[in-house]
DNA sequence: CATCCACCGGAAATGTTGGGAC
DNA sequence: GTCCCAACATTTCCGGTGGATG
């Protein structure tokens, strides 16, 4: 074991994706969140906060603690972003049949509200602001209205998302969630955070409390600031030190944009690529039309084949909507209709 | 006050895949 | 197999926007 050079013994408690058994700073919204998941008072309820506050691990922690008279289902809209994908997941869920596509949408809404007269459901609707853009509101307005007393809905969202806005009148009436707000954490709390995560996985004396307290007064993400200590754990030997995380704050922010970036395609990371270059070699602001052209370029150079503007300026909204970067509208003007772009490596 | 900029973004069209009924 | 329906990613089409410019 001491002949392992690296400084990780389980790499897991690093991983973002690992859900803690324990949250710091989280009774209250925890215990709220015992309340809307309680059968006995549950209702639909929607979760706020930034990217990184702790939404998808508080639900799915509380789902771990359910017992069995209830199906859970977790319906990731970045990858489920249609109504039907959404539904596909909820029914294998509720059914345990996996089915493919071409059934009618009225069919699986019929057999999934028979089911759940058996047996209730609470689905997690994460990130729903991709489904929304992509598809409109009709699953959660079909859903909202199915079996009310069986099935119950929580959706995650960030706060640039206001579902009041989002939805239509009579899907938020008949959604009528409550709602749950997570603040970001402070740097102390993300310190903490990092202490623990830090215990879990790796040598003991491994980590200098400097190198977590400049993470944690760079950035509010715990999803990033993790990241970053697991980029420096894998590249170092010996200490992290503060100075260790400063020098691969480069490459753990670019591993933050891979892992942002799983579920989507080549021509978003072109375009991620595409506005970084043109952010190092000019002045800002970039405008649509020069990353456009940049990302045209890039795709001959790779030989790929480039999908057209109308579609490169959807991947561009999903760039916004997972917070990489920041869109300033012009609907008109001097230089016509058109967006300023800025990346948001600064803001994290 | 007319004209222009240049992309936004809704809507329709296209082409492909798969299910179910006959 | 044939026919019709639905889902889906992507393209095509195009009306619309508001500040600068003359």
């Amino acid at each position: 074991m001491t002949s392992d050079p690296s400084l990780i013994e389980d790499p897991a408690p690093l991983q973002t994706q690992t859900v803690p058994s324990e949250f710091i700073n989280r009774s209250d919204e925890i215990e709220k969140l015992e309340q809307l998941v309680d059968p006995e008072t549950s209702s639909n309820s929607c979760i706020v906060g930034e990217r990184g506050t702790g939404k998808t691990h508080l639900v799915l922690h509380q789902f771990q603690k359910l017992p069995g008279q209830v199906n859970t289902c977790y319906v990731p809209c970045k990858r489920c972003d249609t109504e039907y994908k959404a539904l596909k997941q909820l029914y294998q869920a509720v059914t345990r049949e996996e089915i493919s596509t071409g059934h009618h949408t009225s069919t699986l809404y019929r057999e999934i509200e028979e089911k759940t007269t058996e047996l209730p459901a609470l689905v997690f609707l994460d990130d729903i602001e991709f489904l929304l853009q992509n598809d409109g509101d009709s699953l959660l307005y079909q859903l909202s209205r199915t079996n009310t007393d069986q099935l119950n809905l929580i959706t995650a969202s960030t706060p640039g998302t206001n579902l009041k806005d989002e939805l239509e009148e009579r899907t938020y009436s008949s959604l009528h969630p409550r709602r749950l707000e997570l603040e970001p954490y402070d740097g102390e709390k993300v310190c903490q955070v990092l202490v623990q995560r830090s215990r879990d996985s790796l040598k003991p004396q491994s980590v200098h409390q400097n190198a977590l307290t400049y993470i944690a007064s760079t950035t509010q993400n715990l999803t990033y600031a993790l990241t970053w200590l697991e980029t420096t754990a894998k590249k170092s030997m010996d200490k992290i030190t503060e100075n260790k995380v400063r020098e691969y704050r480069e490459q753990a922010y670019k591993d933050y944009i891979d892992k942002q970036l799983r579920e989507f395609t080549r021509h978003h990371r072109l375009l991620i690529q595409a506005i970084e270059e043109l952010e190092k070699e000019g002045e800002p602001p970039i405008y649509t039309g020069e990353i456009y052209q940049r990302y045209h370029e890039l795709s001959e150079s790779y030989s790929e084949d480039p999908v057209s503007n109308r579609r490169l300026s959807t991947y561009l909204k999903h760039l916004e909507l997972l917070q990489l970067i920041e869109s300033k509208y012009h609907y008109g003007g001097q230089q016509g209709k058109t967006r300023e772009i800025q990346s948001n490596y600064q803001n994290i």
